[in-house]
RNA sequence: GGGAGCAUAGCUCAGCUGGGAGAGCAUCUGCCUUACAAGCAGAGGGUCAUAGGUUCGAGCCCUAUUGUUCCCACCA
């Protein structure tokens, strides 16, 4: 490893060889080990289709914060990693690769076309999780997992024929919905529904006995063709006497009944409505209660089938469009109106969904949902933030059984078999050899595959080795934070827990913490058809990885969205810049000299003060982080560096190393000793420029990721040091302050009185001030009498600076002035307080002696500043 | 129709259990002070959306209103 740093911070030139150096040494390998608690989070994982996005890198950087921490605070940290199949996205790539070639799947064969997409997971499966490295995630790689591997396959089957023989699973013809373009069912949470406009027909039906006829509108005219009844309210007085009767369907000509349901809302459009049930969810359910003929109309691509007649063939919308004008031709239109409305689309291809009868297999929920619910009301699994609780419970409250099979090749494959002799089901991890029931050797399995989401439901114990015993399910479960987006709650983290409470008997974690999405720098959904993505690879070749989960980390608060700006990484990247400059300015003093990294014996008070200041600092962040305010946390660890640490700490010993000696000895010391501090504490957040600066010098152990994080301790605590060096930097500013707006230059030196209770604090910060504050000298004494100088009044001190031909006589007495103004004003809200019974009465004691101290303070502040006024007159 | 979030400096956002409003960027001023001009030292800029309420005390808690974003359900 460099033993020194470069001269100027380059991330790409150093970023892949630590990576290399964690992979080579087995650092993010987390082992079963007693002597240790365990600390796990599972990867949610990613699709073998997926390019890295920024979401990933949101995500998996919340949790390598999260693990790095928990490693180096001793914790045996594990990050399972993986890939999920994503059956019909990865299928529908696959299906359009071979489209290009002019093939299709049926043209393949089952076989073939599996043997193709293994080849193509092979290819690119690899992909996502390369791309993941780069972020610099300390996963465990030996354990990384794929769902369809043969663990998590086998655990699928276990599940699968677990619940078949329980009564959870059920195979049934049922509603569902259909994406023609998947050519699939899919689940209610896959459904999106997007605004579209369309328009309302008006339609007349005529009635059977030519005594009139209904008016009703659609926004679906082609589902006519379909229709098996139109339904009004039972006590709608308008139409009680046509109950019972028939209309006669146009162009087709069925005679259909006129039925009576509560569905139907009277105060809509005319009250009545034409019942479809074969492509409607509400209409089957008015079918399945008036017995219903379910006619269905449309093919697995939504082109019209044989029982449209001589609409056969013609896509829906083709249809629609033949239909109306029919309609029209025959008198049946009255008028159509135009209608924004609500359509389900495939959340995968955007196409409209048909809803459409057809034999599924469905999970039963209502069982699996109430200890879900639980679960989360209990707080065995806690949601962070809160507020998602809510939504959790209103979905797993009104769960509908989930439809689980899918009609696509790439996925686990039902373990059902069908005996072709007698049509017994048999459920079975393996195929029998012949049929239980009659003895039959034609048995063949089921067609369809799982839900990708069944087996992601498995992922935090499938992954750990269940539904074997192994030591790590032992160990490692259930585990403990599950970090991912609020936009997968239903989809994955709702049916993690309740699969994780069926099977395993145990939540599959304690914390969901719950993140936003990245949005563009005007607050858009980052999306392909916009064009606003930002490349991650991108920005970490330009600005690094570290500086990259900075932008991400800061300002991050749980559950919140964040936004991308160029200007913000910019920031972010200047902070790794500063920090590397700190370490060559350490380097710089200390090469050579042999310098122990530990707290020298004797510390001045600057050096108490740094040391206290990380000690608290140390403290905090840990509390942060166990609370996952991640975005505080990295805040005050940027505070601490850039402010205390650089701004100050190596400005007061540039005074004290000019000159050589035991004092010059000890704050190398202490320089080195906070910068290792500093590196541990940052390193969760920064992992790369922490390894590389940390590597670049000489320190104890064999590399900052798996070093202990920082901590508090008492006997680094020096409370006395910390307010004594808070007045000299309270003068310091003061002068600055002053001096800049007179507009003295730092060349032109004056010296300076300080008057003050505590003499021997400025005695002591002298030399800060000298070099912090352009002093050219320092004298302390409890009071001066000097004529014409500068007044500046501090909480503690009030400092004269002789500088004549500057003092504006009248500029200085108005200054005075409006600072006494100010002063007052403060030392008003104190008395107020303390005067008003109340508050004296029941504000906690601690209250009101700061108040107290505050008045007391401003009174001081008060004398002095009208001394100076009068000695000005 | 139901629910949730957000509204704080010009911009982007922090603000932990109520106890004297913060950061980054931008703007302005002065500095190449031997780690860093990707920097240093300063300055200006806020009725914390509006109106009530609780409290000794409200950016924070409660109610209503407005604007905005999102989720769920879905009306034919």
């Amino acid at each position: 490893m460099a033993k020194e740093l470069a001269k100027s911070y380059k991330p790409s030139e150093f970023e892949d060889k630590i990576y290399d150096f964690w992979i080579k040494e087995n650092y993010f390998h987390a082992e079963v080990d007693k002597d240790k608690k365990p600390y796990t989070i599972v990867m949610p994982p990613p699709n073998i289709t997926g390019q890295l996005h920024i979401g990933h890198a949101l995500d998996e950087t919340l949790q390598d914060i999260l693990i790095r921490w928990r490693r180096m605070q001793g914790y045996s940290a594990l990050w399972v990693p993986g890939t999920d199949h994503a059956s019909i996205a990865t299928e529908a790539k696959i299906v359009e690769a071979m489209r290009k070639e002019g093939i299709t799947k049926e043209d393949l064969g089952r076989e073939k076309f599996l043997e193709r997409a293994w080849e193509w997971k092979k290819e690119y499966g690899g992909r996502i999780t390369k791309q993941l490295r780069k972020l610099g995630v300390s996963c465990d790689w030996e354990r990384e997992r794929f769902t369809m591997d043969e663990g998590c396959s086998d655990a699928v089957k276990d599940v699968f024929v677990k619940l078949y023989d329980k009564g959870l699973i059920y195979r049934g013809e049922r509603i569902i919905n259909w994406c023609p373009h998947c050519c699939t069912s899919i689940s209610d949470a896959e459904v999106d529904f997007a605004e579209q406009d369309g328009s309302f027909w008006h339609l007349r039906y005529p009635l059977s006995d030519g005594s009139g006829y209904v008016q009703l509108a659609t926004t679906r005219p082609e589902t006519l063709l379909g229709d098996t009844a139109v339904a009004v309210h039972p006590d709608d007085e308008r139409y009680k006497n046509i109950i019972g009767k028939t209309v006669t369907l146009p162009i087709v000509g069925r005679e259909i009944p006129v039925v009576a349901d509560n569905y139907v809302e009277m105060d809509f459009g005319t009250g009545v409505v034409k019942i479809t049930p074969a492509h409607d969810p509400n209409d089957f359910e008015v079918g399945l209660r008036h017995n219903l003929e379910v006619i269905n109309v449309m093919d697995d691509t939504a082109h019209m089938n044989e029982k449209a007649g001589k609409y056969q063939g013609m896509d829906r919308y083709e249809c629609r469009k033949a239909i109306v004008k029919e309609l029209e031709e025959g008198g049946f239109l009255v008028k159509v109106e135009p209608l924004k409305h609500n359509v389900g689309t495939c959340y995968r291809c955007k196409t409209t969904v048909e809803p459409r009868v057809s034999k599924q297999w469905f999970v039963k929920m209502e069982p699996l949902a109430k200890p879900a619910i639980e679960c989360v009301r209990n707080g065995q699994t806690k949601i962070i933030p809160d507020r998602f609780e809510k939504v959790y419970y209103n979905w797993m409250e009104n769960i509908k059984d989930w439809c689980v099979s899918r009609q696509l090749w790439w996925g686990h494959r039902i373990p059902a078999y069908y005996c072709e002799d007698c049509g017994e089901i048999i459920v079975a991890k393996e195929m029998p050899k012949v049929c239980p029931k009659c003895g039959s050797e034609h048995l063949h399995q089921d067609e369809d595959t799982l839900d990708t989401w069944f087996s992601s439901a498995l992922w935090p114990f499938s992954t750990l080795g269940w539904p074997e015993k192994t030591p790590e399910l032992e160990y490692f479960y259930p585990t403990n934070t599950l970090v991912t987006g609020y936009d997968i709650i239903f989809f994955w983290v709702a049916r993690m827990i309740f699969s994780a409470l069926e099977h395993t008997g145990e939540p599959p974690f304690n914390t969901v913490f719950m993140h936003g999405i990245v949005r563009d720098e005007q607050g858009r959904k980052m999306s392909k058809s916009l064009g606003n993505g930002v490349d991650p690879l991108e920005v970490i070749e330009k600005y690094g990885a570290d500086a990259l989960r900075f932008l991400l980390v800061t300002g991050n608060s749980p559950g919140n969205d964040i936004r991308y700006s160029e200007k913000r990484i910019e920031a972010c990247s200047n902070f790794a810049n500063k920090l590397w400059n700190a370490a060559r300015y350490v380097h710089m003093n200390i090469d050579g000299k042999n310098v122990p990294n530990k707290l020298p014996e004797s510390l001045t008070t600057e050096d108490k003060w740094i040391v206290s200041t990380l000690n608290r600092v140390a403290k905090e962040v840990n509390e942060n982080l166990e609370k996952f305010e991640l975005g505080v946390a990295v805040q005050k660890v940027y505070e601490f560096i850039w402010d205390c640490y650089c701004d100050w700490y190596i400005e007061l010993t540039k005074a004290r190393l000019f000159s050589e000696g035991e004092s010059a000895d000890n704050a190398r010391q202490v320089l080195l000793y906070v910068l290792d501090q500093i590196l541990r504490l940052l390193h969760p957040f920064m992992p790369y420029v922490t390894e590389e600066i940390w590597q670049s010098f000489d320190l104890e152990g064999e590399a900052v990721m798996i070093s202990e994080y920082p901590k508090y301790s008492a006997e680094n605590d020096y409370p006395e040091a910390v307010a004594e060096m808070e007045r000299v930097m309270e003068a310091i500013r003061a002068i600055r302050n002053r001096r800049a707006e007179m507009n003295v230059p730092p060349s032109r030196k004056a010296k300076v009185y300080v008057a003050t209770k505590f003499p021997q604090t400025f005695v002591n910060g002298g030399q800060f001030m000298q070099k912090l504050a352009s002093a050219s000298e320092v004298e302390v004494a409890d009071s001066f009498e000097i004529e014409g100088a500068v007044t500046i009044v501090t909480a503690d001190a009030k400092i004269y600076i002789p500088m004549e031909e500057l003092v504006d006589k009248e500029k200085e007495l108005a200054r005075l002035n409006k600072e006494l103004e100010q002063v007052k004003k403060r030392l008003a809200q104190s008395e107020g307080k303390l005067n008003n019974q109340g508050f004296v009465a029941k504000a906690p004691e601690a209250v009101i002696e700061k108040v107290k101290g505050q008045a007391e303070k401003e009174r001081e502040q008060i004398a002095l500043i009208e001394a100076a006024i009068s000695a000005l007159n």
